[in-house]
DNA sequence: CCTTATCTAAGAACTATTCTTAGTTTAACC
DNA sequence: GGTTAAACTAAGAATAGTTCTTAGATAAGG
């Protein structure tokens, strides 16, 4: 189905280098653009989703309507500092059996869940 | 600092008409014109948007990057339906402990977050 | 009333994302 | 290892959703 890219392989790359950092599709372009690995923005975005069907990233849309990529599409939790703005990737224990919770209260099947935490990161707290 | 204005209580009346469900501009820009109550989409988007600012109706950010309006800001979870993609107000009983849980957890202060539950709706459910 | 800040419609502009096209690369198969 | 076909790329046009600009209309306070 799919072959390998040259510049897939670049965004995939660029991803897991930069660990616990949630990117646009324009962040991973003008990144690779300044390592000299020139790509198109489109070749960017087309590729993105091909690496989120290929499950190999996850991704999230912010408040702002704007999407974000994630290293992982492993299920977990996002904090987001309302001081800084900054996406976190957090694994809230308990959340695990909140599908199940939600199932029997509601009495519907549920699939899965999307849960954003907001509050100011340990980095903003420091600096107060 | 807000004047009351026809088209914004056209917008906010016509929410209310409509309880439980979630609208996007262009829905209630459709909708009040069907009425023949004339309204300029861009009225109806920055009428929602100091709607939201005086806190009189909420706003979520659906995974498609659209947003699609909410008669209430009381906080509350929603539920979507894979199989229909309606968009439904729940409130969750346990979820109220959440964000102190979560501040537990991170030992971060948390002032809020969201709920989106993925699963099948009732309506869904019975047409199997 | 009169003033003035806020409001509207209409359409231009903007931003994020996707599509189109023509040519290139990858890999399956002989 | 060469051929072929499917998948790929860059570049820019196109689309969708939302916001801005402008000129004129309308509320609300004095």
């Amino acid at each position: 189905m799919y072959k390998i890219s040259k510049q897939r392989e670049w965004i995939y790359t660029y991803m897991l280098e930069h660990p616990g950092q949630h990117f646009s599709a324009e962040d991973i372009f003008a990144g690779l653009n300044e390592m000299g690995k020139t790509v198109s923005l489109a070749t960017v975005y087309r590729n993105l989703k091909i690496l989120q069907n290929e499950h190999r990233i996850g991704s999230l849309m912010l408040t702002s309507g704007k999407q974000v990529f994630d290293q992982t599409c492993r299920p977990h939790d996002h904090l987001i500092c309302t001081h800084c703005h900054r996406v976190y990737d957090v694994d809230m224990t308990y959340d695990r059996s909140l599908e199940r919770k939600a199932e029997n209260q509601l009495q519907l099947p549920i699939e899965s869940h999307s849960l954003i935490l907001y509050g100011i990161c340990a980095d903003c707290l420091k600096e107060r």
